[in-house]
DNA sequence: CCAGACGTTGTT
DNA sequence: GTCTGG
DNA sequence: CCAGACGTTGTT
DNA sequence: GTCTGG
């Protein structure tokens, strides 16, 4: 699954991204990368589709699900079998008009050992940055705060990945990632059929210090391949 | 009609 | 062991 | 995903 | 919010 990603991209080099790929140029704000240690409950770096125009913008990681928004601690979703969206009576709304893309540069797996968990960096060798495919939702807390909220779509690990771990995020090129965003799109069942493992021939993977285990260590140091 | 359920992963 | 929080 | 916490009463 | 079940 994915649990753990990094964005270990300077801010220009997204905004570049960004421009070029989606026609992004309203680009003031500031973006805070690098991220090398990116965890749940963070704030993530999301594009949507407005129905004019591409949007990018910070969501809350942890899908708080409509039924449950008013609750003083609501489930808070990190990923979604991206199988089964469409079976999700509670995710019809957010399957319809709400879907967007997280993007990440690089995601962490662990492999279960019997002495531990060994963490691994997996990347794409075809795209320096790689979208996500997620679905968010926005409720209002017992507070009053308002919330956007975002899960990962998963899917079934790719040969590269399977080594260590049964599921992977799906990872979209731009040409999808766009008809994923599509604010009128055929179909969803044509949409959910972008939803797949990422190719082997484009995934790289490996061995990280277990110093990205603690999401308190946002440092280079996650990044950098073990011994 | 209303009431009740509604996640994922990994491990067992 | 199990839940919470980032 | 992993790390970290994990209680109660009464007093301030 | 939306579907299923009774």
């Amino acid at each position: 699954m994915c649990g753990r990603f990094s964005l270990a991209t300077d801010e220009f080099s997204v905004k570049v991204y960004l421009a070029n790929r989606f026609n992004i140029n309203r680009n003031a704000a500031s973006l805070d990368l690098p991220r090398y240690n990116i965890a749940p409950g963070q704030m993530v770096l999301s594009l949507i589709n407005d129905g004019r125009a591409f949007r990018h913008g910070y969501l809350k990681w942890g899908y708080v699900p409509d039924y449950d928004a008013k609750s003083q601690n609501p489930q808070r979703i990190i990923n979604l079998r991206s199988e089964t969206i469409l079976e999700k009576s509670y995710l019809a709304a957010s399957v319809a008009k709400r879907r967007c893309v997280i993007l990440a540069d690089g995601f962490y797996e662990w492999r279960k050992t019997s002495t531990g968990k060994i963490p691994f960096r997996i990347r794409s060798t075809d795209q320096e940055l790689f979208p996500m495919a997620g679905l968010w939702n926005s409720h209002t807390d017992s507070r009053g705060n308002k919330e956007h909220t975002v899960a990962i779509l998963t899917v079934a690990a790719n040969g590269i990945v399977k080594d260590i771990h049964e599921r992977m995020p799906v990872i979209l090129n731009d040409t999808d990632a766009k008809l994923w965003l599509e604010a009128q799109p055929p179909s969803l069942v044509e949409l959910k059929q972008l939803l797949l493992p990422y190719p082997d021939e484009l995934t790289t993977m490996y061995e990280v210090s277990d110093i990205v285990n603690s999401y308190a260590n946002e440092s280079p140091a996650c990044i950098v391949p073990a011994n």
